[in-house]
RNA sequence: UGGGGCGUGGCCAAGCGGUAAGGCGCGGGACUUUGGAUCCCGUAUUCGAAGGUUCGAAUCCUUCCGCCCCAG
């Protein structure tokens, strides 16, 4: 079988594609560029950077795989960039490497790995996909490793594109991967795990916000829960439900630390107040995908609000338009409105959307 | 200028003769394929100022400066 293998440049994506070389496929290496390279920048995180492509033209190399750099920029600044920016425009926080992985990888990677005549695209992902033998319905299920499971990221996912999903490493452990990595002496397999958004430099998001969207940098007050001001701030898109630090806030009467609350893009007033008060039982979401259908009602699940976050039991239920409610049976902490809700049924993801 | 109270790091605040708690904030680290959170470490040679008493004072005394309150 032919297989486009999106390579990062990272361990796992390599290990992806050697995984699948060895086991006989015909592999197809392929990396995104998703962003101009020749602004000067010279410490984007480590995703898709220059250095990053090139890693991953020498692991091809060295498993002997043909190798291609796809031009992604405008669909990744249509998708993921401005959606990224709206977003915390809009008071919201934004989860990018999800967008990422339902509008790109899954997306127009697809599409051009037709073009390469393959017939399916595998990625680095720490999640599996199963074919339930009964009826024909593909799985998304977590990672083996829980300590590196991404499926939280992949919820959006339909059957078609699950259909043509491959994760080649998402039933080994972290440890076996770099262990693996080594003994097929791949030049990246000591190379450090990624993090943080790989499109914003030296980790400053709130300045690529505003420099992507001025307007966003207006300034507006903090206020507790009763109205009263607190004090300032240089723009809501600083802010994220649950945050402690950078609140510049010493006035707290109690001596507790202060989390912010809500954010209101309309008065550009962000509510804060002490950390109880980030408790919430209920939750709506939008633009909600069901792995294998919708449910007819209500049903048990557990659900995740957040990357690491341990997903707590709850009641899901399905909403018109693409919605979904969600009652969890004990309160959850910073409920966030834009990131995603994904529901499980044990290992495996029934769906998600995003928080309202 | 009658009476009372208070001035300790960016903020709040212990200490009341024995050589500066703690919290908030801030900085750093750990963790982490988003943003946050969490955890760990660090953060006043000095207590409004100047004198004095004492082996030794932020703690006692004196004066001054600055706030606050109650009376006039």
């Amino acid at each position: 079988m032919r297989i486009v293998v999106a390579m990062s440049g990272g361990v796992d994506s390599s290990v992806a594609a050697a995984l699948l070389a060895e086991q006989g496929h015909d592999v197809v290496g392929v990396s995104m560029q998703l962003y101009d390279q020749r602004e000067g920048q010279t410490s984007f995180g480590s995703c898709c950077t220059l250095d990053d492509l090139h890693d991953a033209r020498r692991v091809a190399a060295a498993i002997n795989i043909p190798h291609y750099i796809l031009n992604f920029e405008r669909q990744f600044d249509e998708h993921v960039v401005s959606n990224f920016v709206s977003e915390y425009a809009r008071g919201r926080t934004p989860l990018p490497c999800a967008r990422c992985n339902s509008d790109l990888k899954f997306a127009t990677l697809v599409e051009r790995a037709r073009g390469f005549g393959a017939d399916a695209v595998a990625t680095g992902h720490y999640a599996r996909v199963e074919r339930e033998p009964a009826t024909g319905r593909y799985l998304l299920k977590r990672g083996t490793d829980a300590s590196k499971d991404q499926a939280y990221f992949l919820f959006s996912l339909t059957q078609a594109q699950l259909a043509q999903a491959i994760f080649p490493v998402g039933d080994r452990a972290k440890d076996g991967v770099r262990e693996y990595a080594r003994h097929r002496r791949l030049p990246v397999a000591d190379k450090p795990d990624s993090q943080d958004i790989c499109f914003v430099p030296d980790d400053d998001y709130a300045s690529f916000v505003q420099k992507r969207a001025p307007a966003t940098a207006q300034p507006g007050v903090i206020v507790d829960q009763s109205g009263r001001v607190l004090g300032r701030h240089d723009g809501i898109h600083r802010f994220t439900v649950g945050q402690r630090k950078g609140l510049g806030l010493s006035s707290s009467s109690t001596g507790d630390p202060v989390y912010v609350l809500a954010l209101h893009p309309g008065d550009r007033q962000v509510v804060v107040g002490p950390r109880p008060a980030l408790a919430r039982t209920a939750l709506t979401a939008s633009g909600v995908n069901w792995i294998v259908g919708e449910p007819t009602g209500p049903q048990r699940a557990t659900a995740q609000i957040r990357h690491r976050h341990p997903a707590a039991p709850a009641r899901v239920g399905p909403l018109a338009g693409q919605r979904a409610e969600v009652v969890f049976d004990e309160p959850q902490m910073a409920i966030t409105p834009g990131q995603a809700v994904v529901f499980y049924d044990g290992d495996a993801v029934v769906g998600g959307g995003w928080i309202d």
